[in-house]
DNA sequence: GAATTATGCAACTTTTTAGTTGCCAATATG
DNA sequence: CATATTGGCAACTAAAAAGTTGCATAATTC
């Protein structure tokens, strides 16, 4: 048992999190490590702050990002872990492709 | 000008394509290199021949995987450099997270 | 304590996605 | 040529996602 609750480490679950504009742009406003605050979140969008707050759950729920309530407001921060094995899924389905070319290579060379 | 037509380079694009379990199921099945005919692709599944081809088209959509009519049969093919496009992505976020806890801690040990 | 700020919760609408069924066209094959 | 195989197209249903509005509540601030 490695993973946390409910923090998916399914990389389908992963990748639909990352499958939208708005919580991508959600994640990089977040990934330079400052926790920001749903409003400061929402500022820039042409969502209403619901529209926000529900993607950060969905980003929530994919384990990117954690949220804690400090006084009135919700700071949610980014949570790199579940990007790393983003990247180690596709490396491993790229592999995959890089061994088949390589024993086709082998079979055209003979 | 570095991208044909409608092969998507947007990184959701990408990753939408990749959030659903079906899909990577299909990619892994082409991910040895060998091209697959529609049939063949549906043949484990519990879906529709339509089910899957849809699944495929969104696929090709953001260019992952490639189609050519070969006689009766479709053949579809994997195609490996959207993979790569996302993991440069993912990278580059990570590596924007990596920078911050590098500033974190030279503020920290100052 | 009254007004403001930040958020949560719930109901609702709209749009998109996933999947099915039915039918037709093209290519093989006996 | 008769028949099976393979797949495309279109219409349709069902379910999930995206987004909005309205209202209630907790924490701040003046």
């Amino acid at each position: 048992m490695s993973k946390a609750r409910d923090e998916a480490a399914d990389p389908a679950a992963i990748f639909a999190a990352l499958g939208d504009g708005t919580r991508l742009s959600l994640l990089e406003k977040l990934s330079d490590g400052e926790a920001l605050s749903i409003a400061k979140l929402s500022a820039g969008t042409r969502l209403t702050r619901q529209a926000v707050t529900k993607h950060l759950h969905v980003l929530e729920g994919a384990g990117l990002v954690t949220s804690a309530r400090i006084g009135r407001e919700s700071l949610y921060s980014f949570a790199p872990a579940p990007l790393g094995a983003a990247r180690t899924y596709l490396e491993s389905v790229s592999a995959q492709w890089d061994d088949a070319l390589g024993r086709l290579k082998d079979f055209v060379e003979r």
